[in-house]
DNA sequence: TTGAAAGCGCTAACAC
DNA sequence: GTGTTAGCGCTTTCAA
């Protein structure tokens, strides 16, 4: 039987295909009776369009797809809401593709890189090769990267040397010398530079301020708040223990917190704890925090991706988004005498 | 310029376009020699071929399409990672949609009706009503249900009831007669009837063993760990407080050991506390839980749909997966003298 | 205001 | 082993 199609309803309506076409297209040359005869047929039959069909003719899919690593982190969840917040007042629809390694990732930009199945890409957080972006612009789709860098691509992003920066000088002028570093992994395949650059940003506010980088007070591991807790843990009990962390994402920072209650150190007081990123959690537990627009970097993505796909023109763009640091109680003054 | 077609290889390689569609499908009866002809050309040209167009001809996707409430939460995450395996191995690519209210959800169920988007349709952890099963019956879209129920679809569940009970009687068994029950709201429009499932199995064996059911034991409330947090940190600290708590998911079940540590309350000497799922953190907690195969929901789930698909015959099955309670650190016998 | 018909890019008979 | 061609369901000129 297959499914019903454009020429049932005609039929059933006793119309043409072109006068069904354009009821259901909303073009307005359709007398009222005909369009309503039409729609009572739709109705009837149960009709939906065939979306491969119409595409085929129109030459666009009408769609985008992002691609972004662990769809679990929830900054990532943050930054699509963003997406979706701005595919929701355009006729776009959105496809997520959460990929976990780098191979999964090749492959699906390798696939992706095809007209016929998204109008334009979105990146998020992950890194992309010259020639990846070279596939795309061969076929001249729009790629944008939000969080992300790659010559010759627009991107959406913020500067995490100055965040890194801002945390660690924000334990500075507390008094803080001995500043701990917390992060996942500096150097993994799937590696977001960001956390590199935080480091980085870590490293340059301490040089300028005459402190000697300890290795000691740096730790690096898996993502997640049950290892981060585990880091800390260690990082808080060796002698000359750390008298404030930086953790380089507020899940990590929430599980320096675990780490503190279990070893019955008081925050602020005892140890001074700065995460980054201001998601919801870290508001609930009143972390103070480096604060990037998460959601924002989302919007604007995919802001600049549908101009792009509608003015047919690939120019790069680039937005830097600005930071702060949002100061609530897990910062205090330095007790050291 | 539009993109490259299969017209373009064929001029270019100087074979017809059935040929070139012969080595792109695969099909043996080609020679060597124009076969290598056609892949040059395509190479050169960077061809890939329409997907719009393929479908259109052949009639079905290759592609079927998950909906499930926030993609944020472990347990989905585990099964939609099992549905995944299953599709690793097929041909069919993965569309998953993450609705957060039920407006979403509708809107979506309403639009994946509809043969030329996906050749079947994955509804996880999700109410869905007979209206929207018979509107996917109705173009013969194979449906299945994981965790969740509506009569006429396949499905693939556990037993929740028996879940609750099995929780509620471990703690019975080691003598706790004061036993808190936590979960998430229990009666919102998104409901997995789960909860309320493992509530009821809660219930049945407390009346079992003779014991009322008493309201301030029990606490409902948003779903995450630091809402689970306030919740047990309220239980805990009225008179005549628990001695044990079972949660309604491992997520929760560490709130309520945050709340313990607050509290400085030995786990499991002077609370006992049990959580449900398995999730990957519960192990890193040494934390007393149901364990429900995740992972294998996904995977049978995906494996039915993609039978039924194959088949054409949308007959009923049901997959019942067993339960299991994983006993690990966080409970211990009562102490009550 | 409506209908006839071309054609989007592809696959699969069917011919040779 | 290879080419010709009909047609998947739709939109959109062009004519009426």
């Amino acid at each position: 039987m297959g499914h019903t199609t454009i020429k049932d309803v005609a039929q059933k309506a006793e119309v043409s295909i072109a006068t069904v076409s354009r009821v259901l297209n909303e073009l307005d040359n359709v007398s009222p009776a005909t369009r309503q005869k039409v729609l009572d047929a739709c109705d009837e039959l149960g009709y939906s369009p065939n979306m491969q069909a119409k595409r085929l003719k129109l030459g666009f899919t009408n769609s985008i797809a992002a691609v972004m690593p662990f769809l679990t982190l929830p900054s990532i969840v943050e930054r699509l809401r963003g997406v979706q917040a701005t595919l929701a007042e355009s006729e776009y629809d959105l496809f997520p593709f959460s990929v976990e390694n780098p191979e999964e990732r090749d492959q699906y930009l390798e696939r992706l890189a095809n007209r016929s199945l998204a109008d334009g890409v979105l990146i998020i957080s992950m890194p992309i090769s010259s020639e990846q972006v070279a596939r795309f612009r061969r076929i001249d789709m729009p790629v944008v990267l939000i969080d992300s860098f790659q010559p010759g691509c627009s991107r959406v992003f913020t500067d995490d040397v100055l965040g890194g920066k801002m945390a660690t000088e924000h334990l500075l002028d507390l008094g803080h010398r001995r500043i701990g570093f917390l992060s996942d992994h500096l150097d993994l395949p799937m590696q977001f530079s960001s956390t590199r650059d935080r480091f980085q940003g870590y490293r340059l506010a301490l040089e300028e301020n005459g402190i000697p980088f300890d290795p000691a007070y740096q730790k690096q591991g898996p993502h997640g708040r049950e290892a981060a807790r585990a880091m800390a843990l260690e990082l808080l009990t060796t002698n000359g223990r750390p008298t404030a962390i930086f953790a380089a994402s507020d899940t990590q920072a929430i599980g320096v917190l675990d780490a503190a209650r279990e070893l019955d150190l008081s925050v602020p007081d005892e140890l001074s704890v700065v995460g980054y990123d201001d998601i919801r959690d870290a508001e609930y537990v009143h972390l103070t925090t480096i604060r990037q627009p998460l959601f924002d970097t989302g919007k604007i993505g995919g802001k600049i991706l549908i101009e792009q796909i509608a003015q047919g023109c690939l120019d790069e763009q680039e937005a830097l988004l600005p930071l702060s640091i949002i100061t609530r109680s897990t910062t205090a003054p330095s007790l050291r005498s």
